[in-house]
DNA sequence: TGGACTAGAATGATCTGACAAATTGGCTGG
DNA sequence: CCAGCCAATTTGTCAGATCATTCTAGTCCA
């Protein structure tokens, strides 16, 4: 008989994974409060300190957050993808990955979500998009706002996909590029081609020409990595 | 002229920061010990209440981990993918995705790296491949053995890619279906008959076929996920 | 000699109680 | 009516003590 080395769990964990599948099983929905600190120390029977320690874990989640006063306390949240894209950068950072192999990582996936993308996009995606569009162009002269609306623009055109995990794999490598986009700044006349590509990948998705889409897509991700690497 | 919301930052999230840094920045290698709390109390200038909640935010960032006991302290890890699997975890499930969108998303994942891991992988990395294939036929005769070589041989063909971006995204999906697959199980003849798909998969790619390898990881996957959709 | 046991030290884990800081709502005096 | 102040609520931080765990070294006995 083999028996696995016994680990002790810490109360703040146990008291950590308690509210989180209060969470996760629904119990307190996003938006709701949990009760204060002083009623979860009574109700759990451990102290302050303890139950401190499983709040910030549950913080480092994403699950909560606290503000202080009254009318404060501890929120319950849903998690964005700040926390996947965390993750990964960490990671990334760590193991000293070329910013290069990201590129090339968004250049495969990107295609392959807007060719997925134009098979099943809604009528109503579709307009969505158009109104992006309109954003873009309307954000033509301002830097950040412009590199906003080109990210929401490209989640857009992967949403039409119907795939959440790769929607999220895709968000992660885009918020990552898009930050050094931002560093690095797009010229004017670099803005209004990334403009005219998106209206050329939108007219695509309305063809339902997913090959064509992805191709699309392609060309202006190498023109986006080559302004990103020029220096 | 517009201010954004002041933010006040709490002691334990500078302590974090601080910490963190020096471990990305490689001050503190993974593996070397970090002071005990006792000292980075006195150094940091905080309460231990505080210096303990930023270590909770790192531990679960999987930074650290900590023992008691002499020769117990304040571990530096480097983080795997546990993390980004757990976020990607929870996301899924706060989002009520359905386990079919991950098995698709690996369908289509898996194939392209497998595509550009026939071009670009290496000999030694195609022996490190027949080899796993060894300990695959090895633990033929143990469901969940078998299921941890199988990902392992599934990671193998991938990181022949060398695109860390994809490897972890892979890996992540592979990690939750893998604990599906041992849930549900694996008869013998279905594991006979993933061991000739993982030979076949290696064939391909020692033919730098890349279009062959990645039908036939489809074809795989396809089967595979008949299996885990039968109940 | 050698092995088992024990006492002590190092270290994290938890508890307790207190005070500080932030924020809201109501009160009060003009 | 309103501006400003005060009190209450809640989280944030601190200091100190005690408990639990685990390694080391020494001791005792066969």
């Amino acid at each position: 008989m083999r028996l696995s080395t016994l680990k002790v769990p810490r109360a703040s964990e146990l008291v950590a994974d308690k509210l989180r599948s209060l969470i996760v099983d629904g119990v307190v929905q996003a938006g709701a409060m949990l009760p204060p600190e002083k009623n979860l120390v009574t109700q759990l029977g451990v102290s302050r300190a303890t139950l401190r320690e499983a709040l910030r874990i549950l913080e480092a989640e994403g699950l909560i957050l606290t503000k202080t006063g009254p009318r404060g306390g501890i929120t319950v949240q849903r998690p964005g993808s700040a926390n996947l894209t965390r993750s990964l950068s960490l990671l990334l950072q760590l193991q000293e990955t070329p910013f290069s192999t990201i590129l090339e990582a968004r250049r495969l996936l990107e295609p392959m979500c807007a060719n997925l993308g134009a098979e099943r996009a809604t009528q109503a995606e579709l307009e969505q998009l158009e109104r992006m569009l309109q954003q873009m162009r309307e954000q033509l002269n301002d830097t950040n706002a412009y590199v906003r609306e080109q990210l929401a623009f490209h989640m857009g055109v992967i949403a039409c996909a119907h795939n959440d995990v790769l929607r999220l794999y895709t968000l992660s490598v885009g918020e990552l590029i898009s930050a050094r986009t931002t560093q690095v700044g797009l010229s004017l006349e670099e803005r209004e081609i990334g403009l005219r590509a998106a209206e050329q990948i939108l007219d695509a998705l309305r063809k339902r020409n997913g090959s064509l889409a992805a191709r699309r897509v392609e060309l202006h991700l190498l023109a986006v990595e080559a302004i990103l690497e020029k220096d």
